[in-house]
DNA sequence: TATTTTGTTCATTTTTTATTGAACAAAATA
DNA sequence: TATTTTGTTCAATAAAAAATGAACAAAATA
């Protein structure tokens, strides 16, 4: 038996949540820290991610008990990484909430909003480095420096090879892989 | 010119870091907050990359200038995830550290360390979920839920089948792609 | 064996990050 | 226009994470 230690469903909120729902959130603090986003961004979008219908910003308040200003800055980041979308209900002034459920779409948006920016800053910093460089004295220090420029170089090439190719497998698409990766995909195109 | 406002190369350490190494340490420093390591880790991964030779845990503090703590936690680390080796060196009784420059094995160890435990134990929780959700009363709530859980296996399925791709491609491996990755990579095997 | 060298552990302190909630703005309704 | 509803912002607080360094262990040397 579930649920130990709360004889009615609810101790806090009106409309607590259920055991489901709650190892369902637990899974997605878990994956947003994974990333580097506070746990109330897993919590607001796991809600979403199992809520029936679209959900108000008051409805996330009270039930995930956290601040409103948790649960603002939260959902603006979440619509920022297109992960939960506005949902327009006729009948009601709130707005509401839904979350995004195509994980092609999740990581891209990820892949857009956080992890592309660093990887062009970091082709910037690359750049300057070169300068920097050229003004050093030593020409056995020099040489090292521009192999471990080039290192740097081939990393973030390769780093750039790898978003589409993510976003593709997690679309469901089928890659032909070498011969090392016999394991993962056979299917052809 | 670089190196504006310290007019010798050194200010604190016996031997400060010149400033393509400052620079380097930066991208590092950057790229292990983005996957959620101290900035203690990145600072001593980029000083290895930088350096010619392998460096002593004492080299290590004097020129990072942070604690010896610090270093022998962050080396651990990055020993666990295969990030830096050590190296024997005859006429010395310390220990010597030199960077893995392989990316391949750098995500490698990453993946591995950090990332495969998180999917197990995700998947592990899938499982329990489903008990959960056999335990709901309600047969719309049960169904849509069956719907959720659904959506979570089939994520979790497309991530393992990401992690050869990912070291696929950085080992320099080219896959050939479906038709929305034309730009990816076009050669076959 | 006593001493030094080398590196680790872990309780404490510092720093960083996240959360809160009161004050605020914007828009709808009365 | 006055009032209510809805959501945001941001300074203050709380919580979490990282860094420190003294106490410790292990191994080499004297």
């Amino acid at each position: 038996m579930s649920n130990p230690d709360q004889s009615p469903v609810s101790v806090d909120g009106p409309s607590a949540l259920s055991d489901w729902e709650t190892s369902t959130l637990e899974i997605f603090v878990r994956a947003v820290g994974l990333v580097g986003l506070p746990r109330s961004v897993g919590e607001i979008y796991g809600l979403l991610f199992c809520a029936m219908a679209p959900l108000t910003f008051d409805e996330i308040t009270e039930r995930l008990s956290i601040s409103r200003g948790s649960v603002s800055q939260g959902l603006k980041l979440l619509r920022q990484l297109g992960a939960v979308k506005l949902h327009y209900v006729p009948s009601s002034r709130k707005d509401h909430y839904i979350a995004e459920l195509s994980i092609k779409r999740l990581m891209r948006g990820f892949v857009k909003d956080q992890f592309k920016p660093h990887l062009d800053s970091g082709q910037a910093r690359i750049e300057a480095i070169e300068q920097l460089i050229d003004g050093e004295t030593s020409d056995a220090v020099k040489n090292h420096a521009y192999k471990r420029l080039s290192t740097l170089r081939v990393w973030q090439q390769r780093m750039r090879k790898l978003m589409p190719v993510i976003l593709a497998v997690l679309g469901g698409a089928s890659v032909l892989t070498n011969s090392e990766d016999k394991e993962a995909d056979r299917q052809i195109i």
